[in-house]
DNA sequence: CTGTATCCTTAAAGATACTG
DNA sequence: CAGTATCTTTAAGGATACAG
C-alpha cells in the first residue's frame, strides 16, 4: 500500500500524535476551530480545502474524540484543545524563522492583558493560561494583503476569545 | 497537482511552519535527529522509510536550515534545536491520550535529575530545560516488546543525553 | 555505507458538479 | 448550507538494483 495508515514506530508518542493530527490539513483545521469556525461551510472557504477530504478529516477528528459534531457544528474537546500547546509551540517557530515583520498573531491574557508567549506564559501574572481565557489579535506581522478577503477570514482577523464562534 | 507544496493560507505562521515540517515523516526525521541519529542509512533503518523519500526529505531540510550535513553527517542546526517545543508538545499529547502505561520516554534534566513537563520545565529546578542538557530514558509506557530490535533502535533506547550521537 | 535509479501500485489531493 | 460523487493527477510507498 503507498500511504498506510500508521507509521512504523508505534512505541513513541510523537508518532503516535503524528498519527491522529499528522495528515495534510488536519492542524489547520484544528487551528479554525480554536479561533472560532465551527461550521463546514466556513472550514471549506477559510481553508479552501476540497470538500471531500475536509469530509474525511472532520469525520476522523470527531471519531477520535478531537471534535464534537452537534446540531451541525464541529467543536472541539477538551481532549482538542488539549492540542493547544502544540500549535501554540508550532506558531511560535513559524514566528520566529519566518515572519520578519513579527509575530503573525498576538495571544493575549484576557484578565490582565498580558502577551503570551511560545509556552502561554502570560507576560504580566506568569501563570500559563488556558485557551478559553485568551484572545487573538492580529499580530505585527500580520500582513492584510495576503490575507483572504471572504467574511469568515474577516471575522477570523477580528479580536476576539479563542473557541468562541464567530459572529 | 494533488500535493502543492504550500498551504493556501500563508498569512499563519501555523501554516508556515507546516510547510517546513508538515509533510509525512519530517517530524520523525527530526525526532531522531534530537535522539542523536546523525547517518543516512540509521535514518533510513529505525524509520523504516524509503530511501528514496528520506533523501527529498533531507535535502529539503537542509535546505531550509533546520539540518546541517557535513562529513556524511545530519546534525540539527539551532534552526532545528529551536523544534524541541514543538516535539514535546505532541509527544506529551500522545502520551496523554494514547499511552494509558505512562509516557513513553523520561526527560530529565541532566544537571540535578529532575522531571521534565510537556513544556520542558524541571520539576527540581522548576526551569525551562534547553535540549542540550536533557537526557532521554525509557520511559514506564515504554514497551520493549513492540520496539524495534535492530542495533539503531537499542541505542535509542539506551539512557542517553539528547542531540549526542549515537555510540 | 551513501545515496540514485527504476518500475509498479495506491492513497489521496484537486477540480467540479451535484443531491438532500 | 452540508455533504456526495466523479474524474484526473500526483506524491509517495514498496521492492529492488545499482553506482561511487
Amino acid at each position: 500500500m503507498a500511504l498506510p495508515s500508521t507509521y512504523a514506530d508505534r512505541n513513541c508518542s510523537l508518532a503516535r500524535s503524528l498519527e491522529i493530527v499528522g495528515e495534510r490539513w488536519t492542524l489547520l483545521i484544528v487551528r479554525d476551530a480554536f479561533f472560532g469556525i465551527r461550521r463546514f461551510g466556513d472550514f471549506a472557504t477559510q481553508l479552501g480545502i476540497p470538500r471531500a477530504v475536509l469530509t474525511t478529516r472532520l469525520r476522523f477528528l470527531v471519531q477520535e474524540g478531537v471534535l464534537d459534531h452537534t446540531d451541525g457544528e464541529y467543536v472541539l474537546t477538551a481532549k482538542g484543545i488539549g492540542l493547544w500547546p502544540v500549535m501554540r509551540a508550532m506558531m511560535a517557530w513559524g514566528d520566529e524563522h519566518y515572519s520578519p515583520g513579527g509575530d503573525k498573531r498576538t495571544f493575549r491574557h484576557e484578565a490582565d492583558g498580558g502577551r503570551l508567549d511560545g509556552a502561554s506564559r502570560c507576560s504580566v501574572c506568569g501563570e500559563v493560561v488556558p485557551p478559553a481565557d485568551v484572545t487573538i489579535e492580529p499580530g505585527p506581522g500580520y500582513d492584510p494583503d495576503t490575507a483572504n478577503a471572504d467574511p469568515v477570514s474577516a471575522s477570523l482577523t477580528t479580536p476576539h476569545r479563542l473557541l468562541e464562534p464567530l459572529s
